[in-house]
DNA sequence: AGCGATGGAGAACGAGCGTTCTCCATTCGG
DNA sequence: CCGAATGGAGAACGCTCGTTCTCCATCGCT
């Protein structure tokens, strides 16, 4: 096989990575069918990524950038801002129903590794960060009231595991429900009841 | 040491493996490890769990009887059935802030192992669909409309889980102020707001 | 007392895997 | 053209770990 410019190397590394891992687990694939499944030799794959574990954050990094994009794509398409929390939950059900579905990459990879590998463990927080932070400018551009993001944060996690579990689509559903009852009981009036424990 | 019961050496087994596998991922912990933490030679072992695989699903299963008879007890002290709901998330925060904890252990162990082991996933979804069954029963109990379950039940799982991985006790107490809305909401007249997707 | 079974301590085996090394073909600058 | 560097193919190394085997002490039973 003839020598590949540096970047695109690196791109089939991360396609074979993200397709194997989300797939069958980090552990459970090898740098040897990696190797196999990129086309690229080991000795390449060891240079850009010296250790497995680097290619393991690299592989939740890309996937983390993809993952919020397609997301904040397709709740940008609802024009009502309190149209857009709903709209989550609906493309959560989407993904949920892909073929190939497994999962949260970013949880499955915490319970694998996160107890092992810290460098691991910080991208999954990372990125939850950033997804938890997404919904809360949701929730701040549809002048709701902020304690709703927490909540609204731990349906889509619920449903996210539970539908990794499971393996349904269901949970989204369920979340999208309990998620606008949350929005119209705080919307209406009842911030008061809901008051945030100090 | 001398030879010893076989239902203690079962214990002891058990306990070692409940304290390890608990503390720092299945994988990450060898047969040998076990041996010296259970004080049992590694033919007993054996005898006693043929495989590795056996002695994780009975240290789920045992594990499983355990944190549900917990769980239950601290709930049946309310006396109010409306109450016992929120007394689901009450006694989450308090295991939350156990010292040690490490999130929910199936969802770790599904992490871990679902991908590779039937025995395990299947063991880990029937932990599941017992905790979703006991929240229906409150539910019932309650007088609760039954679509409440499994909303109630996204927002425990997503506080396992995000407690798990940022190691905080307060996600459980955002999903009891969720849950006390939802509660709320359904019992008030908002049933009809709410209706399940068909 | 003698014997067969049980079990303890730990060595040994075999597989898998992350990582490195060897060997060789190709390429590119002078 | 030539020599140094790059990179491909894959063998090899070293370690971990699940599982099994060896050897021997102990104990119950007749």
């Amino acid at each position: 096989m003839p020598p590949m410019d540096t970047a695109l190397a690196r791109e089939r590394a991360l396609d074979a990575a993200e397709e194997l891992f989300y797939a069958r687990g980090i552990q459970a694939v090898g740098m040897d069918e990696l190797r196999g499944a990129s086309g690229l030799s080991l000795k390449r794959l060891y240079q850009l990524f010296p250790t497995k574990e680097q290619l393991v954050v690299a592989y939740l990094v890309r996937r983390d950038e993809r993952w919020r994009g397609r997301l904040a794509a397709h709740v940008a398409r609802q024009r009502d801002p309190r149209e857009r929390i709903p709209a989550v939950f609906d493309w959560l059900q989407e993904w949920f129903g892909e073929t190939g579905f497994r999962g949260c990459a970013w949880l499955n990879a915490y319970g694998e590794l996160g107890a092992t590998s810290t460098l691991v463990a910080e991208q999954v927080r990372a990125h939850k960060e950033a997804f938890r932070g997404y919904l809360a400018s949701l929730v701040d551009a549809a002048g709701l009231p902020a304690v709703l993001t927490g909540p609204l944060f731990l349906l889509a996690e619920g449903a996210m595991v539970t539908a990794g579990v499971t393996g349904g689509a269901r949970p989204a559903a369920e979340a999208r429900e309990a998620a606008r009852a949350l929005v119209a009981a705080a919307g209406a009036d009842g911030i008061s009841r809901w008051s945030p424990t100090p």
